[in-house]
Parts: C-alpha cells; sequence; structure tokens
DNA sequence: ACAGTTTATATGAATTTTCATGTAATGTGA
DNA sequence: TCACATTACATGAAAATTCATATAAACTGT
C-alpha cells in the first residue's frame, strides 16, 4: 500500500527518513497538544539540558538553518519561552537559554518524551534498539567528522 | 562540539533525525548539483520505478502533505518533469508519471545515489548495514500499522 | 595597530509549506 | 436511488523557510 518496490526501498537515506519522520510524528502529537511545533520542541528539549545555547549551536542541533532558528527563537522570545543575551567573551554571539516559563512549558514533555521512548524501545525489543542506537551513533560520528 | 550530553543526545528519534539529516544533505549536494531539490528527487525517484502514482500515494512516500505535493508536482509539471493524467476508475485522482524529459533527469541520480549508498554502506561495514536497514524496516514496520 | 579575512547573527525579499476550506467524485445504508 | 458520509485533490491566505546579503565583532599576519 504505503508502497511496492521502486527505487526507493532498501535505500539506507530513505529508510533512516521514513523511520526518523514515522518516530517524529507521532510524538509530533503530543508535542502538539502542548502548544509547540516540531521545531519549538527541539529547541527547548535542546537548552533544558544546558546553560545556555548560541545560535549557531542551535541551528546545527536541531538541524535548521541559521536564519530559520534565528527567526524561531524571536518568535520563542516573544511567546516569553526563551530569553537571549549578549555573550560576554564575543559580542556577536547571541546566547539562548529558557526562561521559568520555557522550563515549566518544556518539563512534562521531557517526562512524556522518554516514555515515548520506552515504548518504541520496548516494541523494538531492548537489545535490537540498543544496536540500533549505536549504529546510529556510529553512522553519524563517521559523517560528522567529513 | 555539536552537542554536550543533554537531553537529547541518546534520544532515538534524534538519533533517526540526525542521521537521515546527515546522510540526506551529503548526496543533497548531488542532487543541487543536477538542478533539482531534495522534494523533485525524491518524487522523480519515487515515480522512477513505477508507471504512476497518485497524489496522496506520492505524500505518503515523500514524507510531505498533500496541499505541499499539490503545488510541487504543479511546478515539476511546469518544469516538463511530470506529468499528469486522470485516473480511468477514479476520477478524483490525479495520476502522475515522468516525462521522458524527466527521466533523462533521474536517471544519472539513480545511479549517483546507488553509488552514493554504497559508500556509506561499505564505510559503515556491509554487515552492520544490513543489521541496520534490517532494523529500520522492522521499525518502520512496527509503526505504520499502528 | 592596521588592512584583510573570517565568523556570528540579523534581515528583507522570494520561495515553499501549511492550514483551512472548497469542490467534485466515490462509497454506503436504508 | 437518494441523502449522507467519505475520499482525492485543489486553492487562497497565512506562516515558515531559505537565499542573498548586510553588519558588526573577532582573528591574522605583518
Amino acid at each position: 500500500m504505503t508502497s511496492s518496490p521502486g527505487f526507493i526501498d532498501d535505500y539506507l537515506a530513505y529508510l533512516l527518513a521514513r523511520a526518523s519522520h514515522l518516530i517524529s510524528s507521532e510524538f509530533h502529537a503530543v508535542v502538539e497538544a502542548n502548544g509547540l511545533s516540531l521545531m519549538e520542541w527541539r529547541v527547548m528539549a535542546s537548552l533544558s539540558g544546558k546553560d545556555s545555547l548560541s545560535i549557531n549551536e542551535l541551528a546545527s542541533i536541531v538541524l535548521a538553518k541559521q536564519p530559520t532558528v534565528t527567526k524561531l527563537v524571536g518568535r520563542m522570545q516573544d511567546a516569553g519561552w526563551v530569553k537571549r543575551c549578549d555573550a560576554a567573551h564575543d559580542k556577536r554571539q547571541s546566547l539562548v537559554s529558557l526562561t521559568a516559563a520555557g522550563r515549566r512549558k518544556v518539563q512534562p514533555l521531557l517526562k512524556q518524551a522518554k516514555e515515548h521512548e520506552s515504548q518504541v524501545v520496548s516494541a523494538l525489543g531492548s537489545e535490537p534498539a540498543h544496536q540500533l542506537k549505536l549504529m546510529l551513533e556510529s553512522l553519524i560520528a563517521a559523517h560528522s567528522s567529513t
């Protein structure tokens, strides 16, 4: 139904894209129920660990272009979820961090994300899932340096 | 550099997104050198196997929304790479297929895609790559039905 | 310390995507 | 077969993304 073997099946790039889209989409529903877009969620999840991140760091983490992130962060700032401050050592950088409201907003989502992950992992089997992660990490490592 | 363990690392959805983005980006350069966007490439690659696909089938394959595909196909039709015809049995459907020009356009890319895939696979190791594909397929299968 | 280069971000215009909705064809049950 | 629901696609307005470029700060070699 979805497809009958054309070029695209068994094509690694496509399998990755499809798997990624599928898993993200599932959680997307939860994200939207909390009034966030997928990108907003990624930004806030990325920030939730650290003190702050620059626009460029954010762009590379959330897999978007710099102008996209500049504007995305602008909207999130208007919404009151993130704030910016100029970096002390490098005045060009604009460091983005979560506000208290932002932290309150993501907190439940972080929990739900872990639950969703658990479901996916246990559906796949704990050991295979671990192997999958290892291979993805290795794939990423092999191509990030290049 | 890219990241230090925050929430997002070791999060399966993110690993998938990052791996997918990374591998697609690499080939994206080749695609653009041939004057196509990533989505146009996906559409043409999808069509290259089959006789034709409906707008909805295409949307689900290229992981985009229906209105997006309608307009994308419109542009590709203007460019002369695809054509549409109304389905015989269901007049609502708009069947999209490659033109001769479209086929000439994708042909070299199909070849290059296979080469790129080979490189990625051999960098990862043939057997691990095979395992990775199997797990991705299993992941996709497990979540497509749901 | 200075000219030239690179880096980090911002921004306006053009393009693309998305949402909400419209329309026409198909399917369905009484 | 006649209402009613559903499905497939199109479309206009709004929103987001992207490209090209601008600006300003840091770096580099001399």
